[in-house]
DNA sequence: GATGAATGAGTTTTCATTCAT
DNA sequence: TATGAATGAAAACTCATTCAT
């Protein structure tokens, strides 16, 4: 229930009182699980914190170069609409919290920049850090539902990068 | 004094008493000038409103197509810092409030749009909206203070326009 | 246009403000003139003393016991639909203001008091109480818009006191 | 607590802050029970609307027409002083609440009516219309504490009905 | 494990009043 | 005489948090 109101208001706005109403549970009893609302942020991030993880070690972990590319921009399209939520959260949270960590990103950066360089691309680290922010762009526009035709778009992005 | 507030904490996070305090003015006056927390947050939206306006102006009365895009690709990297705060608030307001509307951007992608069907590109409309979206992510990230040397992906983004 | 405001919503839910506005004129004003919101319902009940006053001398002076009562009686309906606002007002200060004097009335029962001496009714002083308080009724109905007919019911009171 | 501040006071003069000081809570609580101001107004004359109907019961299921009348007139003269601070608060609030609904009084006024008819007396509408406003100025006066005898009074009104 | 009554500090908002012009 | 910007205090209301049960 928070992570969806986390989503749809945001977190500042939505209140544990909502949280707890949309839950049907009493409001006593979040404070009895997570101490705080901040304590119940964490828990829904960290729910997020392990499902953004396993994402990236599959590309990570990933040999083929252009394999790593290739999943990469598929990633965002291949997010489910049934976790759009749970992702627009993610991203607000990277506005409006401090504490919002950028290194999260970090393995993914440096799967994508020894890709690059693995293929031959003069600025390997430029693009690493281009791709990085196109897709940002993407998901961001996704999520707010200002992308009519996904595929469209995501065949146009892989042909970008000769697929 | 808002504009800073809710751009460096958000607009929720804010109290109208610290807006007061920092703007040195009673908790009243605000009040009595803008009737509503929420006209508070109109009113510095409406100044976005006219300075975003001007800036795309620039770019839509272009007639050179090359020019078109070039001045997009700049745009962002010629905010000036001293600018930085009320851009994010653009930015976060995106996320945070529900009635910020996207059609703001229409008249910037159709001269884009434009722009690359003058220049024989293919997939015109789509090259105009992934434009949009890799500024959308690159400015993102210039806000969020992610971006270490900002020239040097500024000239990696025009040549990839072959400029 | 404080009259008006205090009658129909009651003197402490009638901003300053609000008077202003429907005067269209300054709140400072306001303040000017009467230095004080009591000081501006000092006035307004001014006009009202006045009122009231003049309404009692035409009974108090009033010779003929017989007159006396049929004034009394007719005086609640005598009152111009366009003056209700003021004595609504009048009405609902008894209730509302601490200092409101009950004295005001004493003339007009000691007038009535006599007349119903001088006519030979046993418990005159009773009967004076309870024709005010009758008045007090039916003037607070009339006020509220609470009697249909008033001409039927001022003849049966008047056919209570053999007019 | 607000009862009696609502009565001594008026609604619009009582803050919430006094109404919970005095019942010895915190201010939140009020709202956490009634929602808002208007809803503590509400709970308080949801009381009074129950003692009111129990009161016009004894009334209204009266078959016999001259103790209708005679209960009618004792009525306002049987409320314990204890019980002035209720009662003021319902008078106060006639002239306070645009919302105060008048049909309360219907059932009580058709029995009065009834009982005239059935004892012969012409007018029997305006009969009961009239002791009505009688009881109405009466009671207001009595809750003004106006009133120096009461038992005289009641008395002296009986005897008007002959009794 | 769960509830819901209760709180205190804070938030938004209103309002009477002042004062320079 | 009149305005309107400005204020400070208080009002209504919210909310995260505690605690006895």
């Amino acid at each position: 229930a928070a992570l969806v109101l986390f989503a749809e208001e945001g977190f500042h706005a939505t209140s544990t009182s909502k949280v707890a109403k949309r839950a049907r549970v009493s409001e006593g009893l979040i404070f009895r699980h997570y101490k705080n609302k901040d304590g119940l942020l964490e828990a829904v991030m960290g729910v997020g914190e392990a499902k953004i993880k396993s994402l990236y070690a599959d590309i990570v972990l990933e040999t083929d170069p252009r394999e790593v590319i290739r999943k990469t921009i598929e990633m965002p399209f291949d997010i489910d609409e049934s976790e759009y939520e749970f992702w627009k959260l993610q991203f607000k949270l990277k506005w409006e919290i401090k504490t919002y960590n950028a290194e999260k990103m970090e393995p993914m950066r440096m799967a994508l920049e020894n890709a690059f360089k693995k293929l031959n691309y003069k600025d390997y680290s430029l693009e690493a850090d281009l791709m990085l922010h196109i897709l940002d762009g993407v998901a961001s526009a996704m999520l707010k539902n200002l992308v009519k035709n996904k595929s469209e778009l995501k065949s146009f992005l892989l042909s970008k990068y000769n697929f």
